[in-house]
RNA sequence: GCCCAGGUGGUGGAACUGGUAGACACGCAGGACUUAAAAUCCUGUUGCCAUUGCGGCAGUACGGGUUCGAUUCCCGUCUUGGGCACCA
């Protein structure tokens, strides 16, 4: 007798659901555990079968920490705004608000499919008015806010306004202001305008002219990782550069912070290095160099100051202000040539032509701060606008990038390193004695760095600094679905709306596709746009402002008093394990870090980080199948004869993988799978079978290679599905799809498992017997492994752990309730339909309703441990033969017997030098 | 170029802190049941040599090293995947 899965999960997830047996409360007297998925964007395209691989990892060990007496939070929800939903609204001209909502619903269903044990009350959808609202609000929280460099904390900005008033500008010390020095007088005396100008400089949600990667084609701005090689990722349409006043976030701020506390979380070292390189931490000085005959000094940022004796010239970057104010009028139309060209080279040229080398010279002369020297001062396009200055002191003799153009432009090198000819090439390591360096002539290493800075220090030219490769966060977007800031302007200054105001709802409109100008489509609301208050701001957010807080929002999702109540986030605190994929890992969960940190300053949650564990589920590619057809004719050649016939040339076509099974084409779904191929004619191997041949591929549509989880789950069910998907491999390496394997998990379900509770008649045959203690020894071994395994998420050794103990226990016609039960318990955060239905035949009256309501079995030691254990006895290394003794029995009485065994006279020509008895492991006998 | 993670049978993978390499599956081969097929059950399945049995040798990308013992630790090389890349 065959169950049928799908009615048996069918079932159950409607009585789960009736039940509201994954509603979860906040409940002081248990401990929380706080599991969370990467929310899904709910695309067009639904799931396929590579997505749900971190959902079942997050789900079982939701369940399993159930199981143990844990007060589990497991939500589920969608990141609904962004580009993509709007580009795909576009196409099929139906509107995001409606293509959204069909997703999420298709989405949902998929989820539901697969029985996740989601608490679905607590559902976020970035996009709903419920939820924006408090993303608005903590923009405006942002908005109000600035950050004290004293304090290292985020403070509201009437502490800085009331510093102002009272004593100006002066011990002010806050990231991010460039501005010249003020009294108290001059802020009490100056107009609205001019004192919401400097606060702008000081706001964690700032607004600055900046340059955007603007791309004309979608009509937009794009943030940075949306740009790949000069080009938008999404569509390949060439992107500029143009500046425009746009909202950012000042991550900035956080930047050492954001470093400092990687250290204490339990992420893969991948990950945290991915952050790392991205907040790009260096330490170096500040110094500034005089322009000869101006008034003018330029400002270099240098990671070696033990080098500044070796300085042959300056670089500015073409896009430094200086540049136009230093450059005599002999060499202006040079460099104007020069940095006109510079500054249009689109991105993708920049990156191409990385290697050749480009510049000018200005005409104008720094001074050396220590020697006096003349220092030529140059253009080049390898120095980047947006990091340090936008200036480097060259010195050729220890970096290769100015070592190369000193090269080009037969520029004399200074030698500073003892021992190393600057001829060939730069010599950037650290410990090399300096000469040629005045004071610092003999150092080497640390020494040098410091002796260096100190006296930069000493005579004022500048100052010790740390520098980082993180950017303000860009939070701008031209853009029709994502949240509409919470901003009106009145005269061209932006005032916040009042907290109350709150949600501004996104306007609905018909035509929401880009302006084509740098506005974004809000402008043509015209209506919504011009209010009694003022302007409205036009652009929307980013992507990633909704998803930066979710996971907190999950807490009290449906609390309209505030984002979070006090209660629940006291209890919840942070996620203890989080699961998605390390796409986002220096996007999602950096900005997401951030917006903790800010919210933790603020005294609004009660950790500083958000995610303590995290595991990166590895991608599932696809395994695509293929066919090979004769050139100019409708013959198809099996794959493994293709060698048998060079005389006909073949190509490989992709062939749809949900028509091939175990990589033997079905022939006769080929013939109708398209019209074309209704004539196609084979030739078979010798079993007269289609074999196709394979590459593993991403999944994607083009490549016939995508399987959908629904086909799966109505072939063999929802439990096989989940089952196979772990057994796949470990959850954090990538791995193909390959649907070949899945019939081993389903006859272990449908069958084997089946089989100790069914006999062959379909009549139930479990028994009261008391177990033996080999039954007891199977059954402890196996709770024992599987707890292990998921607290080390090693899902996939954990599934063959239950087919050895089923295999056992089958080989014992063991079909003992008392065993059955607790296998069924341990069993059922993987299995939980196949559980909760198999419970039904074992559950006694004292026993809770559903299986999942359990206490998981504690394996007990007594059961597990043996009277005698086997030991093999190897020779140098080599097994050779095994021995069986008491477990208790002493190292010497091993050794003893091993020596008298009669095989050991086998393997030895005298007595042996050592016997190295490794307890209750092996033995190695040295000869 | 730099950083990180990998490389084990025909395939997915196991071996947790150095202790029986290849668990568990897939596939394949042979057998049982069947008129036949499917399903199911049983046996075998790293390679080579020996097969009358006992078996023997090699083997975890490659070359070295440490150790009684190395898939595991160290050094070098090759290679796959991911990330970063004129970051001063």
């Amino acid at each position: 007798m065959e169950p049928d899965f799908k009615k048996i999960a069918e079932n159950w997830q409607k009585k789960w659901r009736e039940a509201g047996i994954y509603q979860t409360h906040i409940d002081p007297a248990k401990p929380k555990y706080y599991v969370l998925d990467m929310f899904p964007y709910p695309s067009g395209a639904g799931l396929h079968v590579g997505h749900p691989l971190g959902y079942i990892a997050s789900d079982i060990v939701a369940r399993f920490k159930r199981l143990k007496g844990f007060n589990v939070l497991h939500p589920m929800g969608f990141d609904a705004f962004g580009l993509p939903a709007e580009q795909y609204a576009i196409q099929t001209g139906k509107h995001p608000a409606e293509t959204t909502e069909t997703n999420i619903k298709r989405y949902k269903e998929q989820l539901n499919n697969i029985g996740f044990s989601y608490d679905w009350n607590r559902e976020v959808v970035t996009s709903d008015p419920s939820y924006y609202r408090w993303t608005q609000w903590i923009f405006l929280k942002l908005f109000n806010a600035w950050y004290n460099n004293d304090t290292q904390k985020a403070e509201e900005i009437s502490t800085l306004i009331q510093h102002f008033e009272y004593s100006g500008s002066e011990r002010i010390n806050a990231a991010g202001a460039e501005h010249t020095p003020f009294s108290a007088q001059d802020w009490n005396r100056w107009p609205e305008k001019t004192k919401r100008d400097i606060l702008m400089q000081y706001r964690l949600a700032y607004q600055s002219y900046a340059t955007v990667n603007w791309c004309e084609a979608l009509g937009t701005v794009l943030a940075n990782d949306e740009v790949k090689d000069g080009l938008s990722e999404r569509g390949g349409h060439p992107v500029e550069k143009r500046s425009m006043r746009q909202w950012f976030l000042r991550i900035t701020a956080y930047a050492e912070r954001l470093l400092n506390d990687l250290e204490q979380l339990e992420w893969t070292d991948a990950m945290k290095d991915m952050q790392r390189n991205w907040i790009g931490r260096s330490e170096g000085a500040m110094l500034r160099f005089k322009v000869e005959q101006t008034q003018y000094e330029i400002e270099v940022f240098t990671t070696r100051p033990d080098t500044i004796f070796g300085v042959d010239f300056i670089t500015l970057a073409p896009e430094h202000e200086l540049l136009d104010k230093i450059t005599p009028t002999s060499h202006l139309d040079a460099v104007q040539a020069y940095t006109s060209v510079a500054k249009n080279r689109s991105e993708r040229e920049r990156m191409t032509e990385v290697k050749k080398v480009s510049g000018v010279f200005t005409g104008a002369f720094a001074t050396h701060p220590f020697t006096n020297k003349k220092i030529p001062i140059w253009v080049g396009d390898y120095v980047l606008a947006g990091y340090g200055t936008g200036a480097v002191m060259a010195v050729p003799a220890g970096d290769q990038r100015d070592w190369d153009f000193a090269t080009h432009f037969q520029i004399p090198i200074t030698p500073i390193h003892q021992e190393h000819d600057s001829s060939k090439a730069a010599n950037p390591a650290k410990d090399s004695i300096l000469v040629n360096s005045n004071f610092l002539n003999g150092l080497q290493g640390e020494q040098a760095f410091s002796a260096a800075v100190d006296a930069i220090e000493k005579t004022g030219i500048g100052k010790r600094k740390v520098n980082y490769r993180l950017r303000d966060a860009g939070f701008s977007r031209q853009r029709y679905w994502g949240e509409p800031f919470p901003v009106v302007y009145r005269e061209d200054i932006a005032y916040a709306l009042d907290e109350n105001e709150l949600p501004l709802e996104l306007p609905l409109m018909e035509d929401f596709k880009p302006t084509g100008q740098p506005e974004g489509p809000l402008a043509k609301a015209t209506q919504w746009v011009h209010t009694n208050e003022g302007v409205r701001e036009t652009d929307t957010m980013p992507g990633y402002a909704g998803s930066s807080w979710y996971f907190l929002r999950y807490m009290d999702a449906n609390n309209p008093d505030a984002f979070v109540s006090k209660e629940a986030e006291a209890y919840w605190q942070d996620v203890d394990l989080y699961i998605g994929g390390t796409e986002h890992a220096v996007g999602h969960l950096m900005y997401a870090r951030f917006w903790q940190k800010f919210l933790f300053d603020r005294h609004f949650v009660s950790k500083s980080e958000p995610f303590k564990k995290l595991i990166n589920q590895g991608m599932i590619l696809g395994r695509s199948n293929f066919v090979y057809r004769a050139v100019n004719d409708n013959l198809f050649v099996s794959h493994d004869i293709l060698n048998k016939h060079p005389d006909i040339k073949t190509i490989p076509l992709h062939v749809d993988v949900n028509i091939v099974r175990n990589d033997v084409l079905d022939i006769e779904a080929f013939k109708i799978a398209n019209n074309d191929n209704k004539n196609a004619r084979f030739l078979l191997n010798e079993n007269a079978e289609y074999v196709c041949g394979t590459e593993v591929e991403k999944m994607s549509k083009s490549k016939f290679n995508v399987v959908n989880p629904d086909d799966i789950i109505e072939e063999y069910g929802a439990d096989t599905l989940r089952l196979y998907e772990m057994f796949l491999g470990p959850i954090d390496q990538p791995k193909p799809w390959n649907t070949n394997g899945i019939e081993g998990v389903y006859r272990f379900l449908n069958n084997k498992l089946w089989r100790l509770f069914y006999n062959e008649k379909g009549d139930v045959k479990i028994s009261d017997e008391p177990p033996t203690e080999k039954e007891l020894r199977i059954l402890h071994k196996t709770i024992r492994k599987i707890e292990e395994d998921i607290e080390r998420f090693s899902f996939n050794t954990s599934v063959s752990t239950f087919m050895i103990c089923v295999n056992d226990l089958l080989e014992l016609k063991c079909s003992k309730k008392k065993i059955l039960k607790d296998l069924l318990i341990i069993l059922s955060p993987y299995a939980p339909h196949v559980a909760e239905e198999l419970w039904l035949l074992v559950k006694g009256n004292n026993d809770k309703q559903f299986i999942v309501q359990e206490t998981f079995p504690e394996w007990k030691m007594e059961y597990i441990e043996e009277s005698t254990v086997m030991y093999p006895v190897a020779f140098n290394g080599k097994v050779r033969f095994k021995i069986e003794v008491p477990a208790d029995l002493p190292e010497a009485d091993i050794q003893q017997q091993v020596t008298a065994h009669s095989e050991t006279s086998k393997w030895l020509n005298g007595p042996p030098k050592k016997i190295i008895v490794v307890k209750g492991r092996m033995v190695n006998v040295v000869i």
